[in-house]
DNA sequence: CTTACATATCTGATATACCAGTTGCGCATC
DNA sequence: GATGCGCAACTGGTATATCAGATATGTAAG
């Protein structure tokens, strides 16, 4: 008996198969920006009867997709009782963004070494799409904007695997940064830093564009200062342990 | 309706919640066993029926399980066709590679600015164990010394979300590994380098314990040589991609 | 002998049904 | 009124059945 032998071609190793518009890949994707985004708040509950009905579809797929966000972070699982959408876990962000610096660190070197000069025109384009909507106060499109600017930096480096490790990271960050004040003249900042960056990658300068890269996330991580409104339970552990200074109160009663 | 706050405490972004002992969880620890130890031959095919009988279940947990293998890059799933061991992605091993590189290096120089004195005490013990497991030639209990050795680095930085990262890339590199010759003096030469990041940690000089890191892990990227054998079809893309010498002939005819 | 096509038989994806813990509310009790 | 207990209505976990796509094989035409 002869077997077929599959050509698909994997290219990493954490990455998702890409496999189909399958009904639990749309759901995932559903239902991970409806928390990413905070529609869904943190702690409420989902109910895979209730999303097995709004998408017109068994319980079945909605179960995988789940098994998958749960993989993520984003729900937790209590068997037999429920499944929420995740708190936040604040202390768990500053190690997050220590392995994300680390991760992109490494990444703006190599960028640095490997960049094809269309990959530098790139982030060139990319640098001045985001100073047009930062003009414009589009904080939506800022944040596009960043997105694909580090994606470009990955690519440049020819780190795909590392950019999807990057992006699982970026999600609990992103999730508490929507729960932050926009801070005043950060977004000129992060132009700024960006283009210190590339500037470097243009350079073709290694160390260089990995200490400006640091220097981003540095700045990335002084960023989660404030919040934006008295917070419920979105949290997990103390908010302080966030490494920010913060009111530390108006945690809800239960 | 007042709804429950569930008590449970996710500590890491990227963990299974470690929910109980259910019947998917133990199929995907025993699935994941065989794959990483090859015993199931990358390439190979696997039926949900075959192993939903051989552990007396029906489909739904073994499907749960292999969804899960799918996210770790373990197993790809061919839509209505087949469900396959993944091949060994050695054109992405490199990334892997530099990854955990950065990862591990930020953890040894975290640990040493943070390390307790019992930290470094264990950590001295796994040296001696793995010294005497070297001794007795006993290579499975080295590979085991030196998970715990590293395990134990990103516990006394307190980094067990990295630390799981690095396992998740580890998984694919000892896979590789596993098909490689035992290289002499390759024992000694690890405990030498796994000394020199102990020392630095109790001297807590983070740059000697981030620099000896990384000719740590450097030096596993070197050890990835030899193959064990003529090489069956256990790789995705070409093996030359590895980085490192190799026939790169004898792929299976189709 | 080669090639194209019809079809039988695999597979994974989904639907439905059932089971067993968990939880919360209400009633009985003190 | 406070407290302990037990039932009822949830939930997630698993089992079973059905559907549709992909592959392979056999057959007939060239």
């Amino acid at each position: 008996m002869r077997r077929r032998l599959p050509a698909g071609l994997p290219m990493t190793w954490g990455g998702e198969g890409s496999r189909g518009l399958t009904a639990a890949n749309i759901i995932h994707q559903h239902l991970r920006d409806e928390i990413v985004s905070l529609r869904r708040a943190p702690g409420a509950v989902i109910s895979e009867k209730d999303i097995a009905a709004a998408h017109g579809v068994s319980r079945t797929p909605v179960r995988e997709a789940l098994l998958r966000l749960a993989d993520e972070g984003l729900v937790e699982i209590a068997p037999k009782s429920g499944t929420f959408v995740s708190r936040i876990p604040v202390g768990a962000l500053p190690e997050a963004i220590v392995a994300r610096m680390a991760l992109e660190e490494v990444t703006a070197r190599t960028a640095a070494l490997n960049a094809s000069g269309s990959a530098v025109s790139g982030l060139r384009a990319i640098l001045e799409r985001q100073a047009e909507v930062a003009a414009a106060e589009d904080h939506a499109g800022f944040h596009d904007a960043d997105e694909a600017f580090h994606q470009a930096v990955a690519d440049a480096a020819r780190y795909p695997g590392i950019w999807r490790m990057v992006q699982q990271l970026k999600t609990q960050v992103d999730r508490f940064r929507h729960l932050t004040l926009p801070q005043p003249g950060r977004m000129g900042r992060v132009i700024e830093e960006h283009r210190a960056v590339v500037d470097a990658i243009a350079a073709h300068d290694p160390d260089g564009a990995a200490a400006a890269m640091r220097r981003h996330v540095e700045g990335l991580r002084a960023s989660l200062g404030e919040m934006r409104d008295v917070n419920p339970g979105f949290f997990d552990g103390d908010v302080s342990e966030a490494g920010m200074s913060m009111p530390a109160a108006d945690r809800l009663r239960p």
